[in-house]
DNA sequence: GTCATAAATTGATTCAGGTCAGTTTTCTTC
DNA sequence: GAAGAAAACTGACCTGAATCAATTTATGAC
């Protein structure tokens, strides 16, 4: 129950002032590796952004968005997490993406949604028509440019999650998820050291190109070193940030 | 001798009007898996590109530009094929992707290449100041969707990569990555089977994370089962494309 | 709280692919 | 065309992760 709570805001939305800014379009590079790189949208443009939107809530493990379905809104992540995942035709899952607060979700290519989104957490979100979106962008090439970098740096940090996955064994894979997890989590505001895992071990695996018990095996072996230790099984609490990077190749 | 001729027009560019029609801004979804999805653009707005525009050539095994260089033009690739890869700190070398004629070069997230570009052929391309095309961007939204689009593309395509590369075996990835080549060429416009590998071993073998020697075996596996048939080092023969694509698990 | 079920962990075995070594082929330069 | 160098291939061996099986721990319903 406590670990619920850390992830998300679970009071009703009631008044609309009592919501937390748009995130995304407020710090379209909160997550960006590179911390210089911050660019903010007008008062204007982020009200502009605001009438078109909608706060939306979903429960655990609800469905945002179907995978083929068709991709009438752009989801802007406030609170929560929530994963993506295609159906393979024999029936398995294969998980592409996490997404934590400030991601943008639901832009596709022709007009149909790549994936399945699904919550992971208790989950709230603006929710954009996407022509509504389209149209303000196109009155607005400032906010288009905004649009551009996000979608620059998420493909960059895809690159980036292959090259990692495909060069490393299960322990550096393992070791840098869990700092990326630290570095996404709000938490990371506060410099506490607690990762909270809010996906399924199956997801892990799935998502880093592994099987179940590996990750099992990579939290054991990172557990013996030192580097963090296990709280439940959803939570991890990071002992030596400095060797984690080391673990992760990341050095 | 002739691989080279079939990878390039060698031909010096010294008359304007001899030179290929824009390639990507002409059909920004050439490459897509989604062949319904065609977007032209008008002949003001392709104009208007080729006036900020300059056509560059390279030799093979130059760098087109560097990582950590500041970003200042964009390039459209017209012929040949060029590579993108990152140097690491202990000397290894990382490719991240292979780029094709009408593929995008030099986007990049905050001003400076996130890596190094290198033709792997004689190559030609657009060569574009991003200063120029950001203020043409500007003036014409239509455009933005362009890149906009071209840019979900290329995101969803190294999602695509992650997936296959994480999750397959040896003999998988190398299929998948033979068929990828085979739509890639422009030979393709062609109904021949043949592919031509301008890349080495090890830049394959780094791109789908295995060995120089996984590689080779995957190839050797792939001949034996009838699929395909080794032309030198350098050219394949496919035999059963069918086949191919299900040893690549597309089917 | 107890029970039922799902998830996570641990151990034993197997196998794909990495590594190392050696050979053959191809490319380059004279 | 010949010689040297680089790249590609092949084989032998070994490591790391998948798989299978069993146990422990956590979660959710009552």
């Amino acid at each position: 129950m406590d670990k619920d709570n850390d992830l998300t805001i679970r009071q009703p939305v009631a008044a609309k002032p009592k919501i937390p800014p748009p995130s995304i379009f407020a710090k379209p590079f909160a997550r960006s590796t590179d911390p210089g790189v911050v660019q903010l949208l007008t008062e204007d443009e982020q009200a502009a952004l605001i009438a078109i939107s909608r706060v939306v809530e979903f429960r655990r493990h609800t469905v945002i968005y179907p995978e083929g379905g068709r991709s009438r809104f752009v989801y802007n992540v406030i609170s929560g997490v929530a994963e993506t995942y295609c159906l393979l035709p024999d029936g398995e899952r294969r998980v592409s993406s996490f997404l934590f607060p400030s991601d943008l979700l639901g832009l596709s290519e022709n007009g149909e949604y790549v994936a399945t989104a699904q919550a992971l957490t208790p989950l709230t979100a603006y929710k954009m028509p996407f022509e509504d979106l389209a149209r303000l962008v196109r009155r607005d090439p400032d906010l288009d440019v905004v649009f551009l970098c996000k979608l620059c740096h998420e493909l960059r940090q895809a690159e980036r999650h292959t090259v990692t996955a495909i060069h490393n064994d299960a322990r550096a894979r393992v070791a840098g998820f869990i700092l990326w997890l630290w570095r996404s989590e709000v938490t990371a505001l506060t410099d506490d050291t607690t990762v909270t895992l809010p996906m399924l071990r199956h997801d892990i695996a799935d998502y880093l190109g592994l099987s179940t018990e590996a990750i099992s095996r990579a939290l054991h072996q990172l557990e013996t070193g030192g580097l963090i230790q296990r709280r439940g099984p959803r939570a991890l609490q990071l002992l030596n940030i400095q060797e984690l990077r080391r673990a992760a190749r990341e050095i």
